[in-house]
DNA sequence: CCCATAAATTGACATCCATCGATGCGTTGG
DNA sequence: CCAACGCATCGATGGATGTCAATTTATGGG
């Protein structure tokens, strides 16, 4: 969504040429220094394992979304614990909150983990 | 913490969770905590703007391999720095080193990105 | 041999991060 | 109106992590 593969720099760096020293060059465009950040932002969000099994667990509910009260006994955390790392997936674009009385529903966002999953493959 | 987090049963389908209290039960298995262990450390290891780099400039070489004196400059990091990035590719079976003479040269291990990607995607 | 180069290792340091207990806020039910 | 419950936030803390300067190791050339 918000990655944007194709560098935005026409590139006012001189990209070299003159080393030639002991590899070949590049070939084609490496990823930019600002979306290495982002990307490397959202998939630190995921990169936990407490969080990696939050979202299985709300992938996994049968109508795919699920509260805290599911999500804290099988991950042996802390309630707080659990709520920093919805906040962190919800943060991330990975997960939404839905607040329905007392409860807090979180569901996946449809196509977040693919389009993650694209652009490391893409690398 | 009154009880262990990782089972010493296989990881392959552990928990058989009672039916939840307040929302609907899961309809099939999430990830296990050691195999959410070991994905996060894959994770971990390309979660990094440097490293996503780094990977995004051996790929974009000619032949797929380049050697650290091509690959300090373009990041704005220190020598040391950067092999210390290398070498938790490496370690992480994302990379592969090649010391010829006085150069290393890092390739991509194929496949490598492209299977985290799927286990990312698969959650 | 000795020096120059390339890369890895070490040690130190600052920052980030996961985790918890305690507390606050909003909702539900009696 | 008040107690109970679910969840978020706060503050603290121990451990992990990114970074660099200095040093070490290994290779090659004169």
């Amino acid at each position: 969504m918000s990655f944007t593969v194709a560098p935005p720099a026409p590139d006012s760096t001189p990209v070299d040429t003159d080393t030639a020293a002991c590899c070949a060059p590049a070939s084609r465009e490496a990823i930019g220094a600002a979306d290495a950040e982002k990307l490397a932002r959202s998939l630190k969000a995921v990169a936990d394992p407490a969080r990696l099994r939050l979202v299985s667990l709300v992938a996994a509910h049968a109508d795919e979304e699920a509260c805290v009260c599911d999500l804290t006994e099988p991950l042996g955390l802390s309630q707080p614990t659990v709520s920093h790392h919805l906040k962190v997936l919800v943060d991330a674009g990975i997960l939404t909150r839905d607040k329905r009385g007392t409860w807090a529903y979180y569901r996946l966002v449809p196509g977040a983990l693919d389009s993650l999953a694209g652009l490391l493959a893409g690398l």
